[in-house]
DNA sequence: ATGAAATTCACCCGAAAGGATGAAGACCAT
DNA sequence: ATGGTCTTCATCCTTTCGGGTGAATTTCAT
């Protein structure tokens, strides 16, 4: 059974030059038949030549059709999300993907509500270096220059009130 | 000399074509060479086929890349963009209570949008001394020590979105 | 138990913000 | 035309903010 799953997966992964290995094998049987139609009756080793030539040919820009790697166009498509202002609802997806800590996002709104750094520290109880840190961080982030710049986009966001 | 334009400008659309056709020609001479090596002096005649079915496959492949239109494929990425659903109304009153000008209103909504003093100053094309004033005076009127404190409370007082 | 993330703090330095004050020109209404 | 507001700009000075860097400690999951 895994043998099996193996080989299946072996045939798939190499399907185009198991492909190309059965074409050859058909176009060589078909060639002996021309072979013998032309040498032998007609004589004509030219024509049996440039069919030859014609039909590899073919077969070559159907290989080439086949095994090309496309080009990737990516596309942005806009999706509208409506924020209902009513009631504040925290928005934990973008919390989570942008990997803003509960610690951050203590600052980030204490940030918003107009604090000065020195009144964050003496309301988280820590350090006036701690709470730049965090704001550092906060504005990396967020992607902000400047703590108005933070609090825009956290709000835009719905991480902050 | 309007005969030589027109010729050159066939060559140069079908300059692929003519490509080929050269390769061909190319390819059949050297083609003749093997013939011979081959045909008298060694009579493997599968050799030689076999020569010329990988010579033409390769040739296909190159003529198919050089000619194919690149394929394309397009992936569609969702960007989600929050859009408010209520639409935003200016508390005139409260404008014309706290006594702000237009000009101040300016910079308080460039303000409010993360702008730096000289961002704002080069956006309405004035000083940065004179968004400095501005910012003063508005700090004054909306009883606020920081930008961000009076951010905060211009869109609590409905003057900003 | 070991490595990753989070939290905490420190120091230095430059940039930005803010306070105080003065002043000149434009505009507007009485 | 005169006073008041608005707008503009300046200078000096202090405070705050923010970047960069390093590091100790805790927490937590594998």
């Amino acid at each position: 059974m895994e043998n099996m799953n193996r080989t299946i997966h072996f045939l798939s992964r190499h399907k185009h030059n198991f492909l190309y290995g059965v074409s050859l094998a058909g176009l060589l049987f078909i060639l002996k038949w021309l072979e013998l139609r032309y040498l032998i009756f007609n004589n004509g080793i030219e024509i049996y030549i440039g069919s030859i030539a014609l039909l590899f040919t073919a077969l070559g820009i159907w290989l080439a059709i086949r095994l090309m790697k496309p080009k990737i166009k990516t596309v942005l498509v806009e999706k509208e999300v409506y924020i209902s202002n009513t009631p504040f609802i925290r928005n934990e997806k973008e919390l989570t993907r942008l990997g803003i800590s509960k610690r951050e996002l203590d600052v980030l709104q204490l940030m918003a509500k107009g604090f000065s750094n020195v009144e964050i520290a003496e309301h988280l109880f820590v350090s006036l270096n701690t709470v730049k840190t965090h704001a550092s961080n906060l504005f990396m982030k967020l992607d902000a220059k400047r703590r108005t710049q933070a609090i825009e986009k956290a709000k835009q966001l719905g991480i902050v009130a």
